[in-house]
DNA sequence: TGCAGTGTTGCTTC
DNA sequence: CGAAGCAACACTGC
């Protein structure tokens, strides 16, 4: 479920572990005749090519960009991943056992939570240790580009503004979405080149503290609301930061634990529960919304919202 | 058992 | 051009 807190998690964990350290050599299962995917590691004589550009150089830096990973190199090359639904990346140590990867316990590598991991790309680094890419249902992107021009490249290039950053404001975030004004405002909350970072869980509870419907059209959003949103989406991305991204389903950080943020979902798979919501008043008053949590495809997405406080 | 559902994105179709 | 549908893949849960 990588979003943009996951990634950051995972971006945090590789800038501790793996800066200053070499790449010795890496190795893949990795093999598709998918045209989309000729130019990652998934294509076999991609792989060999980035295999002799990547062998022995040091990791300088590490970055993220909405829901991508750039991993810099000392020789103007960097390598790029995309998490896409199931993707990890996992530091520790691993053996090669009948043909599979796995976290070696003796080396305090602990087998990761109760779910098969699917080991499809291994960098073997410096200090004997490893920088596994785990990936069950292999949509996940890794890819090679000049350092200088990163940034240019189709994948990078048509990303909007990512909400955290500090001059992400209230007339960035209207006029980012004026650009889709009959959008219905969850669509267009996930669309990467509208805001960069925002997925199907985030979006569904920034929506829910903003109380508005995820089918609302962009056009028909006051300043109020547009305001609301822009304080919640900085502040559930940070939150889901701080709690070390969202593990409801699979995602993992770098030592392959858990992350909290699914203990504090207000709308996000809670179909049919009670909504959490409610308001304050003078005198300290409290009133419950007493809404319930529906569950409705939008666009191809299954959004979360309650039924009452969401207008 | 079988099938609907799953965090993302990008290509195809209309 | 823009929006919607679907495909890529493999597993989980009802």
């Amino acid at each position: 479920m990588p979003e943009l807190p996951e990634v950051e998690t995972t971006t945090r964990g590789l800038r501790k572990e793996v800066l200053g350290l070499r790449i010795l050599d890496v190795w893949t299962d990795l093999d598709t005749k998918d045209k989309r995917k000729s130019d990652t590691v998934a294509n076999k004589s991609f792989f060999k090519k980035f295999k002799k550009e990547v062998f022995n150089t040091k990791v300088i830096s590490v970055e993220r960009k909405a829901k991508n990973i750039l991993i810099n190199l000392n020789n103007n090359k960097t390598i790029l991943v995309h998490l896409k639904m199931t993707g990890h990346l996992l530091y520790g140590k691993y053996k090669f056992i009948k043909n599979k990867w796995t976290p070696d316990e003796k080396e305090g590598s602990p087998l990761y939570d109760p779910y098969n991991i699917f080991i499809h790309l291994v960098f073997i680094l410096s200090n004997k240790k490893h920088l596994a890419f785990c990936d069950t249902r292999k949509f996940g992107k890794i890819t090679l580009l000049d350092t200088k021009t990163a940034h240019d490249t189709k994948h990078l290039s048509n990303l909007g503004p990512d909400p955290l950053e500090k001059d992400f404001d209230l007339s960035t975030l209207k006029e980012r979405i004026s650009k889709k004004p009959n959008g219905k405002i969850k669509t267009v909350l996930m669309d990467q080149s509208i805001i960069a970072g925002i997925g199907n869980i985030y979006s569904d509870e920034i929506l829910w503290h903003s109380s508005i419907h995820p089918e609302r059209k962009v056009s028909s959003l006051n300043k109020i609301e547009i305001s609301s949103m822009l304080k919640y989406s900085k502040e559930i991305l940070s939150k889901g930061i701080d709690f070390g991204g969202d593990s409801m389903s699979d995602y993992r950080n770098i030592y392959g634990l858990r992350g909290e943020f699914q203990m504090h979902h207000q709308a996000y798979r809670r179909t049919g529960e009670k909504c959490r919501m409610s308001r304050v008043f003078s005198r300290g008053r409290k009133k419950d919304c007493n809404g319930v949590i529906l569950r409705k495809i939008i666009n191809g997405r299954s959004g979360h919202f309650c039924n009452k406080h969401q207008k």
